[in-house]
DNA sequence: TTAGGGTTAG
């Protein structure tokens, strides 16, 4: 039988009632009771897998049941140290019930029965019934009231360890140190850092500010709000440290962005352990330092170190981002001989890997394999299908997730606005507000992008209200994601407005900002911004920001400062420029007059010009007269025409915009005689919500007769006026 | 009775 929240061998005493006697009761035998405890123990640090395992091979559980019943039976059939070792044995296994049935049965309980069935309960989630015990627990001393509070927190209700500590201060009971570091574990969960250090001066007053426990968890409650120097201060004052306390001083390097100094501190650590290890890489792999988690990965298994699952998830999450397929295989291989394949976050990073390789069979296969899925596999594999572009297979997948969170959601919205069916995004928005399930940080960035995508800035504000109202606004995803918005809607002011209130900024926030006022016509803002972002940030220029740098020296005609951005982007930022980095210099020198050296340009260039590069060049001609080279420029258009399909469309326009109209009429009847068609043009508005679209040829809006009569009417009163 | 590490979305 399974039991209800995990999987478990079954009850350890399975064993006939026997009649209880109070009276004599010798002290169990050191030999039983330790062998009481390595099964325990055994039973603790593998989980059940290993203890069936290592049963497989040594005795069968019955077997040890009925030893256990031989014991009990020596000692007249009760003996309260037995029973609480036999509570605690089925409590580690997750057989609850049984250990509530042993400890009911027991005549006699001391303040170690009640505990363990009180933190039993509270370990695997049962909370109610650990506050019924509790409650009616004589022994209500320290370590009872510890279970409890640490049982809140680990059952994420915060706010009830922080009531309980209070009503356990009240009745008179002093914490010890593990009470103090639950509770700061209870207010570093709820973020509240004042809370957290109220309680320092009862620490000092009980004596426990010297204690390694608690300066650890005070150094994670000022890691986790940012209070990285007062950390450091805790960690300064240590007379004695541990491992833990190197693990979390590691999260402070990370903290403050320095992975090198982590790195050094990793190595000088005196001490290391499997969860160290483990942390160095899943830093490694969440800064996206994919490499470096893999080489630490190598050699900690060439020092003989074992990985444990946390090191193996964090492994293959870089590998996943690296697309390291191969080495993925060779990884789950590992997983497999180590019979740790059934560890969800293992199997969902596998999953993951599979997927984002491309292999999303692969990572069918895997998700289908395992009995017991979790929230994550059911997104890894949703995610999955999406990024290859299977989004229909990825709602279907959505609608059978048992139990959603707010990452399933948003992973689909992500996957529709990826797969770019914007006006999914906003209906699974929607079906998500419906849901009850709030919005967060990451559906809100897909959202606005998605308006961004459609510059549906009606649409956008209305989200921006949402962002204010939850405080969210200025978060670096956010934040970038309105200023995006902003900027491809055309409201300039309100993108700068958001921008510069954005407490961090990241490359693609500069990114955006740029490209924005470039687009939008604010050359010179945008080559200040440029400067700016050099001076004060540490964010290296990519291609995207050159571009826009490039275009804004072109409609600048600061044509030597463009030519000396382009020629710095390969020699100083190692980005070799693209068609459009190269046409935007032929613009630039073509506006400028400058045709010959616009011309030798597109002659020089690495890869075939295509025909912006020529139009510019041709529009270039037409302001400067120059008809020579727009003779040969007109030629070359017309060759690329005849080789693209809508090349003519094109050419036509160029000629248009050149002003060439002898040339335009000759295209078109050019286009006439091969039988091609213009594509006709279109435009859109936004009406409530809601985007129509107008075709120029034909009256495809399902209200166009209403709209041309109301055009009349409006004519006709226009005239009368 | 406790503190440090892991997977999925942006």
């Amino acid at each position: 039988m399974r039991g209800p929240t995990r999987s478990h061998a079954g009850p350890i005493a399975r064993r006939e009632k026997m009649a209880p006697t109070k009276e004599a009761m010798p002290a169990l035998p050191i030999s039983v009771s330790v062998r009481l405890r390595s099964w325990r123990m055994m039973a603790r640090s593998g989980g059940m897998e290993k203890v069936e395992k290592k049963q497989e091979k040594r005795e069968s559980h019955a077997r040890k049941s009925d030893e256990v019943d031989q014991i009990l039976k020596e000692f007249n059939g009760f003996n309260l140290v037995a029973h609480n070792f036999l509570i605690s044995a089925n409590v580690d296994c997750g057989s609850l019930d049984e250990a509530r049935r042993l400890f009911d049965e027991m005549p006699e309980r001391n303040e170690v029965s009640w505990t363990a069935l009180i933190s039993g309960f509270m370990k695997y989630g049962r909370v109610k019934e650990s506050i019924w015990y509790f409650q009616r627990n004589p022994f209500q001393n320290v370590i009872s009231w510890t279970a409890v509070i640490s049982g809140f927190v680990q059952n994420g209700l915060n706010f009830e360890a922080i009531k309980h500590f209070q009503r356990m201060l009240e009745s008179g009971v002093m914490p010890n140190n593990i009470t103090f570091t639950s509770v700061i574990r209870a207010c570093t969960d709820l973020g509240d850092f004042g809370l957290g250090m109220s309680v320092l001066p009862l620490i000092v007053k009980v004596g426990f500010e010297d204690n390694v426990s608690v300066s650890n968890s005070l150094i994670t409650l000022n890691l986790r709000v940012g209070e990285i120097e007062l950390a450091r201060r805790i960690f300064n004052q240590m007379e004695k440290r541990d491992v833990i306390t190197w693990t979390a001083i590691l999260d402070m390097y990370v903290e403050m962005g320095d992975l090198g100094e982590a790195r050094r501190i990793f190595d000088e650590m005196p001490e290391r352990n499997e969860v160290s290890c483990s942390a160095m890489i899943a830093r490694y792999s969440q800064s996206g330092n994919a490499e470096e988690a893999l080489e630490l990965f190598c050699q900690i298994m060439q020092d003989g170190f074992k990985p444990n699952t946390s090191c193996f998830s964090s492994v293959i999450k870089a590998l996943s981002s690296l697309k390291g397929l191969q080495a993925g295989k060779i990884i789950h291989g590992h997983v497999v001989k180590l019979g740790i394949e059934r560890d969800l976050y293992v199997s969902s990073s596998l999953i993951d890997l599979y997927c984002k390789c491309g292999k999303t069979e692969d990572g069918r296969l895997l998700f289908d394999s395992i009995w017991e899925k979790n929230v994550v596999c059911w997104n890894s594999m949703v995610s999955g299908y999406s990024l290859n572009g299977l989004i229909e297979e990825a709602r279907e997948l959505f609608d059978q997730i048992p139990k959603k969170n707010n990452v399933s959601w948003n992973t689909m919205v992500a996957g529709y606005l990826e797969n770019e069916q914007f006006d999914k995004v906003f209906e699974v928005f929607n079906e998500m507000l419906l849901s009850g399930e709030t919005p967060n940080k990451s559906t809100f960035s897909s959202v606005l992008c998605a308006c961004a995508s459609l510059a549906s800035l009606e649409k956008g504000k209305n989200l921006h209200g949402k962002v204010i109202k939850l405080g969210i606004q200025y978060d670096i995803f956010v934040g970038t994601a309105l200023t995006d918005m902003y900027a491809k809607s055309g409201d300039i002011e309100s993108s700068k407005w958001i921008f510069n209130r954005m407490p961090k900024k990241n490359e693609i926030t500069w990114t955006a900002m740029i490209q924005g006022l470039a687009e939008n016509g604010f050359a010179e803002e945008t080559l200040t911004l440029f400067d700016e972002m050099r001076r004060t940030s540490s964010v290296a220029p990519n291609e995207l920001i050159l571009s826009a740098v490039l275009f804004a020296c072109s409609h600048c005609g600061l044509i030597d400062k463009g030519l000396w951005y382009f020629n710095s982007m390969e020699k100083v930022y190692g980005i070799s420029p693209n068609e459009r980095n190269y046409s935007c210099v032929v613009d630039m020198l073509s506006r400028s007059g400058r045709l010959s050296e616009a011309e030798e340009f597109i002659k020089s260039m690495p890869f075939q010009p295509d025909a912006s590069a020529w139009a510019a060049l041709l529009s270039g001609c037409n302001t400067y007269a120059d008809e020579r080279i727009a003779e040969r420029t007109a030629k070359t258009l017309c060759k690329l025409a005849e080789k693209k399909s809508g090349g003519y469309v094109l050419l036509s326009n160029i000629y248009a915009s050149a002003g060439r109209w002898i040339d335009v009429l000759n295209t078109r009847k050019l286009m006439k005689e091969k039988g091609l068609k213009k594509s006709s043009g279109c435009s859109w508005v936004e009406v409530r919500n809601q985007v129509h679209l107008f075709n120029s040829q034909d009256g495809t809006h399902s209200q166009s007769a209403e709209m041309y009569e109301i055009l009349e009417l409006l004519k006709s009163e226009m005239l009368a006026l």
